[in-house]
DNA sequence: CCGCTAACAGTCATCATTGACTGTTAATCC
DNA sequence: GGATTAACAGTCAATGATGACTGTTAGCGG
C-alpha cells in the first residue's frame, strides 16, 4: 500500500506539519477561531492525535504556527503581485488582500488576540514585520507619491479604513462595498494626485 | 431576611434580567465571547441557573439580548453627549465612542457574528439603526459641514479607518493611536474646512 | 384566603474538547 | 544489520459547558 516513494524523514514531518497548518488556516476561515478545535484541524487534515500532538504540543502552539504561515503568505502575495503604478490600481491591489481567505483567517487570530497573550505577541511581531515590507514596497512602486507631505497620512487612513470596512462586510452589501471603494479611490486622488485635485470628480456619496 | 421592600413581580423580574444583562456585557468586555459562558454570567450576576436559564432560554438568546442592551446604550451615549461643534471635538467625540466598553463588547459580538447567523442578524439590525442615528446627529451638529460635497466620502472613511485602528489597538502603543487621531483630523480638515485647506497644516506623518 | 403562575433555586445527564499516555512503524546512525 | 529515535497511531481521564429537569417561594387575581 506504500506507493508513494521512500520518503526521508525531514520530507515527512515537513509535509504533514504543512498539512496540518494548511487545515488550520482552512478551519479558521470556515468555522473561526472558537470552531478550529484541535478535533476539527485533525479530522481535515487527516492526521491522528498523536501525529498533531507530536508537532504540536498544544493548541495554543498550532495557533501561533498558523499566525507564522499567514503572513508569510502574505507576504509572499504581495511579491508575487504585478506590479501597478496608478493609484486606482494600487487601492484595489490592496483591498484585494483584505478579501483573501488569508485575511479572513488572520482577522478571526486578531479577535482572539485580546484575551491570549501569546496569540497576541505572535500576531503583533508579524505585523511589524509585514507593515514594514507594504511600506517599503509601496515606495518602490508608487516613487512619486511616496514624496508628498499627504501621503503617510493617506496610507494610514485608507489602510485603516479597508481594516475597518473588511470588519463590518458580514452584514454589507456589495454596493455598500463598491461605494465605500469608490471614496477611497476619490479621497486618495484629492489629496495626493495634484491633477486631479482640480477637476472635481464625480460624486461619491449615496444613502 | 428579606429587609428589601416588598416589590412587584415585574420589578423583580426586570431587575434581574437587567443585572444578567450587565453581567454578560462585562463578561464580553474582560473575557471576551469565548470567554463569556453562561455559567461566568451566573456568577458575575449571582444568580441561579434556574434564574438565568429562565429569563433567558439559551446561551443565544442571552447574547442577542446584549446586542440589543449594548446599541441602546451606544444610541443613549450619543444623545447625552454634549454638543460640538468643531471638527477637531467632533473627530475626538466619534473616537471617543470607539474606545468605551460598550463599544468593546460589541466588537466581541462582530467577531462572533461570521459563524453564527442569528447574531449576525441582531447585529445588522441594531447596527441599521444606530448608523442612522449617528448620520442624523452628525448632520444636527455640523450644519455648514453637512453640505460639503466631500462630506459623505469623508464621514464613510474616517468611521471606517476608527473601526479599524479600534481593531488592531491591542498591540498599538498610544504614541501610535494619537498619530492616527492627528491624522483624521488632518485629512477633514483639508477635506471639509476650506478656510484651513489652504494653509498647510504640520506634517502628520512619523515613522 | 386560596389557587395559580411567574420567578426563581439547584441538580443532573450529556457532550465536546483537551492534552496525557501507551503502543507501533519507519528512518537513520554506527 | 541492530540499536536508537523521530514520526506517527489510537485511547483515555479530566474538565468544563450547556440546557433539561425537578423543586420551592412569592406575588396576583378572583
Amino acid at each position: 500500500m506504500t506507493v508513494a516513494a521512500r520518503r526521508t524523514q525531514a520530507e515527512r514531518s515537513a509535509a504533514t506539519r504543512a498539512l496540518i497548518i494548511r487545515a488550520t488556516v482552512d478551519s479558521l476561515v470556515e468555522l473561526g477561531h472558537a470552531g478550529t478545535t484541535t478535533l476539527e484541524v485533525q479530522r481535515r487534515a487527516g492526521v491522528s492525535r498523536g501525529a498533531l500532538l507530536h508537532h504540536f504540543r498544544s493548541r495554543a502552539e498550532l495557533l501561533v504556527a498558523a499566525v507564522d504561515e499567514l503572513f508569510a503568505a502574505q507576504r509572499e502575495a504581495f511579491y508575487a503581485a504585478p506590479k501597478r503604478r496608478g493609484i486606482d490600481e494600487g487601492i484595489d491591489a490592496l483591498w484585494r488582500t483584505f478579501n483573501s481567505p488569508l485575511a479572513v483567517a488572520a482577522d478571526e487570530l486578531w479577535s482572539a488576540a485580546r484575551n491570549d497573550a501569546e496569540l497576541r505577541e505572535a500576531l503583533a511581531r508579524q505585523n511589524r514585520a509585514l507593515r514594514d515590507q507594504v511600506r517599503d514596497m509601496a515606495a518602490e512602486q508608487w516613487t512619486d507619491l511616496v514624496k508628498h507631505p499627504n501621503y503617510e497620512m493617506v496610507l494610514l487612513v485608507v489602510v485603516d479604513a479597508m481594516r475597518g470596512a473588511a470588519r463590518a462586510r458580514v452584514v454589507r452589501s456589495d454596493r455598500a462595498t463598491a461605494t465605500r471603494i469608490a471614496a477611497w479611490k476619490r479621497l486618495t486622488h484629492l489629496l495626493l494626485d495634484d491633477a486631479t485635485s482640480k477637476r472635481d470628480g464625480s460624486a461619491v456619496g449615496g444613502r
